[in-house]
DNA sequence: ATTTTCAAT
């Protein structure tokens, strides 16, 4: 059920979880939209966003996505609808685009978000910290993509063509690391 | 080793 197809060779150098990621200068947004109610999830939508080189952010290409999407579904079902959003995305959002979100999940409290990180964008920058705290505390569940993400990408979004995944070297230590680090900015006043 | 980063020295 491949719905998007995204290069092997892109997909593993734009998300590969390097702690000094040169040349990674764009960023992918791997996300699916599921219907909450109900035992099982259904799935409502599934796409790839990149960033418009020198413009939109993928966050706000997404939050332009979500806006027209839910205006869709309202109409016919109203407020008892709860959408899970799930978010693979290989740079944690900037400060802005964070701050921007957490005000969207705020307005929109049956909009329910996952987001997994691949690296953490300027993790050192105290704004850039403070956009994720802000994410977490709108109700965003923040998390660093761990194998089990990375492969599961892999499985949904990638072009694939039978191929499995193949951890690459060092993976689970920068999985560690970035946990860590978010875990540190996370928990911090 | 102490580097890069939603491009542009
Ligand atoms: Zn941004």
């Amino acid at each position: 059920m491949t719905m998007v197809a995204k290069d092997t060779w892109d997909f593993l150098f734009q998300y590969e979880n390097l702690q000094f990621a040169d040349g990674r200068n764009m960023t992918y947004l791997c996300y699916c939209v599921e219907e909450k109610n109900g035992d099982t999830p259904m799935l409502l939508h599934i796409d790839v966003l990149q960033n418009e080189v020198a413009g939109s952010h993928v966050e706000i290409l997404f939050l332009s996505f979500m806006r027209r999407f839910l205006a869709s579904i309202d109409q016919s079902l109203q407020e008892a609808r709860e959408s899970q959003v799930t978010w693979y995305i290989s740079w944690s959002p900037c400060a802005d685009c964070a701050n921007t979100v957490a005000t969207f999940l705020r307005e929109r409290n049956n909009v329910h978000l996952r987001l997994f990180a691949s690296r953490l964008y300027y993790r050192d920058v105290p704004e850039y910290q403070q956009g994720l705290r802000a994410l977490k505390e709108a109700g965003a569940q923040v998390e660093i993509m761990s194998s089990l993400e990375f492969s599961d990408c892999w499985d949904h979004f990638v072009d694939h063509q039978g191929e499995c995944f193949e951890p690459w070297e060092e993976m689970d230590e920068n999985v560690e690391i970035f946990s860590q680090k978010l875990q540190d900015i996370l928990e911090t006043r």
